[in-house]
DNA sequence: ATACATTATAACTATATGGTTATTACGAGC
DNA sequence: GCTCGTAATAACCATATAGTTATAATGTAT
């Protein structure tokens, strides 16, 4: 995962009622109606943030009946918190900068 | 941690020019001045990202003469990552809603 | 086919965000 | 003091975001 992927993956994290909903689906699957009346939002709301957890791969849809189940993908989000414990090795970049005489130095 | 404090720490992180400043703070310590040229913005651009950063509790400020260098701090980091995978158990709010009637039921 | 329940999309609004340039604050050195 | 170099703040702009209401799409059941 790069750089820009993981941004993007933190960005679809980084809102408290995002947040609150992929806690909530940690301990079972969801419904639309039911997460409306646990988090006071609109209808529209509650599916929008749901359909950015889904393009960030954090949860997966599963149609019943008339409901649409969401479902946690533990996996992905054990794997964006691996990714911030394990940040790319810059020190290559850095070497390069300072060949190119773009490094300032300082002190 | 609880989530709305995560939330903000994971927005600080999620910018992808803030995860590379932040992952190249993790080769070593740098002042503003030599990042200026490292990401191409303005100058007051990355004093903000910092700022951000410093208010997220994710990186600190040393003065050292003219300059101001900032250092990574990684066990807040690491912390953030922790508590992604620690997200807390809702099973208790479920439970009291339910009892209180707030509770959809589908299927 | 009609009616109803659930979810998604469209259009809009207010606020947050990431950048810019201009200015101010602060340290070092003459 | 004055000047220069560095960093922070202010003011502004364009875009993204999180919510709203209204409407469309989809599935169930009569």
């Amino acid at each position: 995962m790069d750089l820009e992927q993981l941004a993007d993956a933190l960005k679809a994290l980084a809102d408290p009622t995002r947040l609150k909903m992929v806690s909530l689906l940690n301990i079972r699957d969801c419904c639309v109606c039911e997460l409306v009346p646990l988090f006071g939002i609109s209808q529209p709301a509650v599916s929008k943030h749901m359909s950015r957890l889904k393009t960030a791969g954090l949860v997966h849809e599963r149609r019943q009946g008339m409901w649409v189940f969401y479902s946690l993908d533990r996996e992905r989000l054990h794997a964006i918190g691996l990714s911030l414990a394990h940040l790319p090795d810059m020190s290559g970049e850095l070497r390069r900068l300072e060949q190119e005489g773009r490094l300032v130095q300082c002190l």
